[in-house]
DNA sequence: GCGATATAGTTGAATAGTTAAACAAACAGT
DNA sequence: ACTGTTTGTTTAACTATTCAACTATATCGC
């Protein structure tokens, strides 16, 4: 490589990042942020705009006299992003352009069984492919499950039967021939979250997935309900050990339990007519949820899923619980949300999760062959 | 600033901490991780090595034939930092190396009460400083409380008494004039793990700090116990928003209880003798322990503080409650140690959280003036 | 012992990214 | 129109980084 190109790369993707994330900057304001001269930020961008990834657009608001100052925009058409969320016979999926704008969904039924997985998703994932125009940066993949994203598969997963590792990432990658990250659906949501709101002050959170297996038993009264969990912090969505966090189990779950938490499978199936008894589950997530936002810190929920018709409900119980919680008077202000893509909160935060990595900063140990297919670098050769 | 400075304080920094974090890495080692050309290291080490940062020492197991790589380590004798632990009726001081190797600690009692916080640091800390010869990188100070260490102020303190915030970064910077930072001591104390095991594979991991007031009640039989967490994420302490993180207080708390947990004080003074009662307060924070683990994927917790003869029985039951509580078949190992710096853990840890910063990968933004005074850098115009 | 081979580190010239400085452009107030 | 101010561009100079050639030092086979 020819001499100090590395650095280039490096203020270059700073540069584009910068804009991703701030809400119209201007070259003076990356200078000022970056501490790059102005001259850098010009040519850089020059380059940027050249290569048709950058635009100008509107005017920022100037600061006392002086020439206007021009905003620098990322063109979301440049590229786009799919995101797929699979269930065990329903699929949905999402397509991000470059600045996480939901740009089409759908959804339909599919039969997903444990050995069908790959070969479903594989040729849902073409026939979007080959049926869109333009450059893809990659595929994004949701599932319910532990799923180990660094190596790219399924360890276990109670919705798909699914009890040895799933190698789902390698297969997809080589049949689709396009950059494939695969999650769990919860840490998803959280990606989604952390890039629609990549724009507003980035404040740590707690995103709660309540999952029903609507789809698998649409004729029970309150189908089986599962609470998957996700932590952003600092801008990114933890993982634990081996991908392992999100995986809860309530305190006062018992052996003999069939569900997270105390209660038992066919107390919840009345929970819809049943109110006291519904309101004993809400009050038993929501004090372990208390308990997760005084000991991390956070001020911040998002809920998403099927909490439907009782969102209100749980939400009045996640705040009381917090604010008892709490070991000195006066609590600090408490955001309680929901999914900013709503329905396709896991679909469309799949697909965020390669937007993330694109606009991430690349530095020296980062430019690596492999790691480069995963940048807005790589897409240039394409149409 | 003349031209290009910049890039190479940048890879400057990032050769410093690959050698601090490190384990006895050669050139061609550091020019492989940090993607660099041979030349450039040979360059930049050779800078730090005049500078009396870096030396030489050892060689490297070489791999196969060839010219033997010579290892690179950091003179930990070119400076120090300070840490403290202050509680209400004692103090104790650790001083660590540049490599933190602990290399001196006192401990003597102090009458530290809430007006006397300052002038009692400021005393303590210019006594050793007058004493020491030599660079002093900085002061860090750990406390138990409510600690912002963003805004360098002691928010609310059970010990201290204090409950309105409490600028004590400002006032000590002042008249000191050395950098100061402030941290509650559980957070410290995760940070002393994250440097002493730096060398390692950095795993995240929490910390449970139990403090009894020792020092404020040493008759009592078993004084009054308070726990505090602390989260080492990514290679670094989380802060949840304004540091308010670590605040625990358990699911069974009651309204009237006079702990976090809930069992009442006048429980607890019995435990070294009533077996059954220990076990049941060790066996509710074991389960609060289980289920923060398993939501956050974590597979490491270290305890620091007066956990002393009941180390092993705790252990068991943290043990115990994790694999208990995790919802698939076979929990993967749990490593469950005491803290590294052991009784000076507090102290220590926030001598390290100097450390930490100090190694710091400085990117960009970060060379602003007022960051600057806490670094390598401006050492070296002392003595 | 002595090449053959392989790896680590050094030196010097070429390269190219960054910067400072001067300049042009665009705006507000008087 | 004049002044002052802020943004953005151009050009020449600077310097960090790299490449290529070289030196130093090890293992291995004979």
């Amino acid at each position: 490589m020819p001499a100090n190109r590395k650095n280039a790369r490096l203020n270059t993707s700073r540069i584009l990042r910068e804009v991703w994330t701030g809400d119209l900057v201007s070259r003076i304001d990356l200078s000022r942020r970056l501490v790059l001269d102005k001259s850098t930020v010009t040519l850089l961008s020059a380059e940027l705009i050249d290569r048709g990834i950058l635009m100008e657009q509107g005017s920022v608001p100037t600061s006392g006299g002086g020439r206007r100052p021009t905003g620098l925009g990322i063109r979301g058409d440049f590229a786009s992003v799919l995101g797929v969320e699979l269930l065990p016979n329903a699929i949905r999926l999402a397509r991000l352009d470059l600045n996480g704008e939901l740009i089409e969904e759908t959804e339909h039924p599919v039969e997903a069984s444990k050995e069908r997985i790959i070969d479903v998703l594989a040729q849902e994932i073409r026939d979007v492919l080959s049926g869109t125009p333009g450059r893809f940066l990659g595929v994004g993949v949701a599932l319910s499950g532990l799923v180990d994203g660094v190596r790219g598969c399924i360890r276990r997963s109670g919705l798909f039967g699914i009890e040895t590792d799933l190698d789902i990432v390698r297969d997809l990658r080589r049949r689709l021939e396009i950059p494939v990250m695969i999650e769990n659906d919860a840490n998803c949501c959280a990606w989604g979250e952390l890039v629609a709101r990549r724009k507003q002050a980035t404040d740590d959170f707690l995103f709660l997935l309540l999952e029903s297996d609507y789809f698998t038993t649409p004729d029970t009264d309150f189908p089986r309900l599962s609470l998957g969990m996700a932590l952003g912090l600092d801008g990114r969505v933890h993982h634990g050990r081996s991908s392992s966090s999100g995986e809860f189990r309530s305190l006062l779950h018992r052996a003999d339990g069939d569900t997270q938490f105390s209660l038992n499978l066919k107390d919840l199936e009345r929970m819809s007519t049943d109110g006291e008894r519904r309101h004993a589950l809400f009050d038993e997530l929501a004090s372990h949820t208390a308990l997760l936002l005084n000991v991390l810190g956070l001020d911040r929920v998002y809920v998403g899923g099927d909490a439907g018709p009782w969102w209100q409900e749980l939400r009045e119980c996640i705040d009381a619980r917090t604010r008892s919680n709490w070991p000195y008077p006066g609590r600090a202000e408490l955001h309680i949300g929901q999914a900013g893509y709503g329905r396709f909160a896991a679909a469309a935060g799949a697909a965020a999760m390669h937007l993330e990595r694109a606009f991430a900063v690349k530095h020296g140990e980062m430019f690596e062959e492999r790691q480069l297919t995963h940048g807005i670098e790589a897409l240039e050769e394409q149409v």
